[in-house]
DNA sequence: CGTTTGATGCTCT
DNA sequence: GAGCATCAAACGG
């Protein structure tokens, strides 16, 4: 099955099918170990609530499209749009075991003290691959974009741990977050278990 | 280790 | 004017 088609499910089935993926910008690259799903189910915690609008037009793209929001006020995060134009799902990459651009993620991230700090949260690991708002709405699979998301043939995870999503306050009971079980690349709080 | 708090910009009320 | 799909520095134990 293509990325593209995988991407074309519903964005609960495809999340926890991103982990283990490689994710590649700017002259750094990183394997996906933690991923939210939002906009699923009439979900009322996703940007997509209330239909486009000018900040999450992108999340209504094709799959494949990239959303770049930012946070705070002061971070960047980032989401691979999921399902069918105009539905408004996406999946928030939250977490990366950085792969290659060490150098350049520690140059991006002077505040990470460890590799394991370098990509452990959504506003980290776009800070550390240079991602922002000039990225949204290019595509992550068919190359024209600065944000690549590849299958390098690495075998995905035996097995995937779930947990509530972090930092929201409606919906916060569905368990729509998913990490590589063990990995010390994945934000806080952990999860463990299935 | 743990918890708390300020920064900062945009959208919506 | 409130509320964020966050982060890091500043504390206390």
């Amino acid at each position: 099955m293509s990325l593209a088609e995988l991407l074309g499910g519903d964005v609960v089935d495809v999340a926890p099918r991103l982990l283990g993926l490689r994710l590649e910008a700017n002259g750094a690259a990183g394997r996906v170990v933690e991923v939210e799903a939002y906009g699923g189910d009439d979900d009322p915690a996703s940007h997509a609530v209330g239909g486009p609008r000018v900040r999450n037009r992108s999340m209504f793209g094709a799959a494949g499209t990239l959303y770049v929001y930012r946070s705070y006020g002061i971070h960047w995060c980032a989401n691979v749009v999921t399902g069918r134009i105009g539905e408004g799902q996406a999946v928030l990459i939250r977490a990366l075991e950085p792969l290659e651009g060490l150098e350049r993620m520690r140059s991006r991230r002077p505040a990470a003290r460890r590799a394991e700090e370098l990509c452990d949260g959504p506003g980290k690991l776009c800070a550390a691959l240079a991602i922002d708002g000039t990225a949204d709405g290019s595509s992550v699979i068919d190359g024209s974009g600065p944000v690549r998301l590849l299958d390098d043939g690495t075998s995905p995870p035996a097995a995937v741990c779930v947990g509530r999503r972090v930092g929201i306050r409606r919906a916060a009971e569905r368990p729509w977050r998913w990490a590589v079980p063990d990995s010390p690349f994945v934000s806080r709080p952990r999860l463990s278990g299935p």
